[in-house]
RNA sequence: CGGGGCGUAGCGCAGCCCGGUUAGCGCGCAUCGUUCGGGACGAUGAGGCCGGAGGUUCGAAUCCUCUCGCCCCGACCA
């Protein structure tokens, strides 16, 4: 592609409204153009990256026997209406009716299509297992979208979905899939992690997330070297604390602590530190009202209460509730004499001796001891694990790290399915529901974590493959004609060698060639200018380091094949 | 949905409180000249229904009402 006839528009200014660095550097690259809150233009140079990274997706998808197909993104209300989730997915879900007063929604995943294609075009085992993707535009209707294309309404999405005879089979594509993203990310040149994420209210079992690992990323990952967890979803062992400054051994103490309600405001009244207190927090879950009980300095991850006990209601229990149950205000529940049934985190464990509330106004209870003075049901693991615990399977301290999500493989289960009634007859001739898969990739936001995770001061640097050229050819006088056909011929030759160049061809300065080379991130520059009239020799540059070779220009071919070879290889590092 | 902010040239902004010639500035764009290895300089020029509708006024970018759009924080959502 010649610069002087692309429409790739930079800009030298970084827009008002982006705000992290990929949505500014795909602004001012020329990638792409804002149409409205979420919603993208993607101009030709971004389109190119967004093909490349599909392109290997297909690949890897292929190559695990999965096959590509293309659903409308137009659905009708009837499928959302027979899995229930017409009602359940909320407003991010874009409904609308068409001119006979129809419902329908645009698609923001297409689990309730592709049940309803395979309910009616599989019939047997023998048909199974099959594993059917597409690539292709999704709307959620977010309601605050925001970081450019890493949170829009529009992107571009990846999503299979795999149907099996048993979770065997399931099983076995499950980590199939799992080795394909690892592949996709790796061939993208990303540094990556899979990490145990929770499965939420969707059901099933296991799932994992991939995370692009940058700063910017919206989720926290915990991780050892053997274990790697969302923040929300992790479980690792709580360090105890040896210094309670509380004796052991004495006896049960009433004391008045007027207007003394949180953790901070009892610690120090006390003067002890947080983990010597018990919290008591009093929690809703499903019908009930429970309590959950907390060393002082931690918190509860209502997810994992969720799990527990195997609901998607759990709330804090409201004002009045919380009077009823301990016969005080809110702010002075303890476990002492406490009927509702007690549940105690794992953090609680092996703690000989805590300061609680004292289910009565204004007080609280020194020297507490669990399982003396108060019973606990049953130790879970209900808190929200941090850097610095250790991981359940070694004795290394978790750390902690921000990632992108830009994909999650999934075991469904047989949820939609059984929804939708999507049967196949078993070897037995007994009529089964499928077992089904489902593995997304967000291709947009990929495009977008890339440069989160490679770029400078002066633009992105594009790992090699996925970069929308490969070579910016650069001539620097324009009125030199031996060097503008110079930089023609190898144009000519080297896009014949099927690599993607750029020829900066315009009538302009070279610092604003070199700017521009800089900001759209390709990574290699063939420079043309005072060392060929001067020495003979054409100068390549690369993006990742700025380093320089001269070379005669019989040897410009091998080397560039070289700082390919080398470029490709540091990816699979 | 709650709170805050912004809509003025292609882009980034000033002007608005306190109404009054022809609405400015930077970048970009066009023409000419000088320049030419890391976003040059000079000269000239084009480009605006001041987001939209209504109102107040002799007079509105400026004041008032309504409306549309966008951004930020929060709540929400997987």
């Amino acid at each position: 592609m010649r610069l002087s006839e692309a429409l790739i528009p930079t800009v030298k200014e970084t827009p008002s409204d982006a705000e992290i660095i990929s949505h500014k550097l795909m602004i001012r690259a020329g990638m792409m153009r804002k149409l409205g809150a979420g919603v993208y233009t993607y101009l030709p140079l971004g389109l190119k990256v967004i093909r490349k990274v599909e392109q290997i997706i297909r690949e890897e998808m292929n190559r695990a026997g999965a096959q590509e197909l293309l659903m409308p993104i137009l659905s009708p209300a009837e499928l959302w209406q027979e899995s229930g989730r017409w009602d359940v997915y909320g407003k991010e879900l874009m409904r609308f009716k068409d001119r006979h007063d129809r419902d329908f929604a645009l698609g923001p995943t297409h689990e309730e299509i592709i049940t309803a294609l395979v309910r009616s075009e599989i019939r047997s085992y023998r048909q199974l297992p099959v594993n059917l993707y597409q690539i292709q535009t999704k709307f959620r209707d977010e309601i605050r979208p925001r970081f450019g294309v890493m949170r829009a309404r529009e992107f571009v999405m990846k999503d299979a979905y795999s149907f099996h005879r048993d979770t065997a089979s399931l099983e076995k594509c499950y980590k199939l899939m799992f080795e394909t993203y690892t592949r996709i990310f790796k061939r993208c040149g990303l540094h990556f992690k899979p990490v145990l994420a929770d499965s939420g209210a969707i059901g099933g079992d296991k799932t994992h997330e991939f995370h692009v690992l940058a700063d910017a990323g919206e989720s926290e990952i915990l991780y050892s070297s053997d274990y790697a967890a969302s923040s929300e979803y992790a479980s690792g062992r709580i360090q105890p604390i040896k210094n309670n400054s509380l004796k052991e051994g004495g006896s049960l103490e009433k004391i008045y602590t007027p207007g003394i309600k949180t953790v901070e405001e009892v610690a120090g009244f006390f003067k002890v530190e947080t983990h010597c207190l018990i919290k008591t927090l009093i929690y809703k879950v499903a019908n009930s009202i429970i309590a959950v009980l907390i060393r002082g300095d931690r918190e509860i991850n209502e997810s994992k209460l969720q799990r527990h006990f195997k609901t998607p209601f759990v709330e804090l229990a409201d004002e009045q509730s919380i009077r009823t149950a301990t016969h005080a205000d809110v702010g002075f529940a303890g476990p002492v004499g406490l009927s509702i049934p007690i549940y105690a985190d794992v953090s609680l464990k092996g703690m000989e001796v805590g300061i609680t509330g004292a289910n009565e106004t204004d007080y609280h209870f020194k020297n507490v001891h669990p399982d003396k003075d108060f019973t606990v049901r049953e130790y879970i693991d209900a808190h929200i694990s941090k850097a610095g615990d250790l991981c359940i399977s070694s004795d290394d301290e978790l750390k902690s790290c921000r990632g992108i999500e830009v994909g999650q493989v999934f075991q469904l289960g047989t949820k939609y399915s059984s929804a939708l009634h999507a049967a196949f007859d078993d070897e037995d001739g007994s009529e089964k529901p499928f077992v089904m898969g489902c593995y997304g990739i967000g291709v947009t936001r990929t495009v977008a974590a890339a440069i989160e995770q490679s770029h400078d001061k002066d633009g992105i640097i594009w790992p090699y493959s996925i970069a929308p050229y490969h070579i910016i050819v650069l001539p620097l006088n324009s009125d030199d004609h031996a060097s503008i056909q110079y930089a023609e011929k190898i144009y000519a030759e080297l896009s014949a060698l099927h690599y993607d160049v750029l020829l900066d061809d315009r009538d302009i300065r070279p610092g604003v060639k070199f700017k521009d080379a800089d900001l759209l991130g390709i990574p290699i520059k063939i420079v043309i200018g005072k060392s060929l009239s001067a020495e003979g020799l054409i100068e390549i540059k690369k993006r990742i380091d700025g380093e320089t070779f001269k070379v005669l220009p019989e040897n410009l071919f091998s080397a560039i094949e070289n700082i390919v070879r080398e470029l490709e290889i540091s990816v699979h590092e």
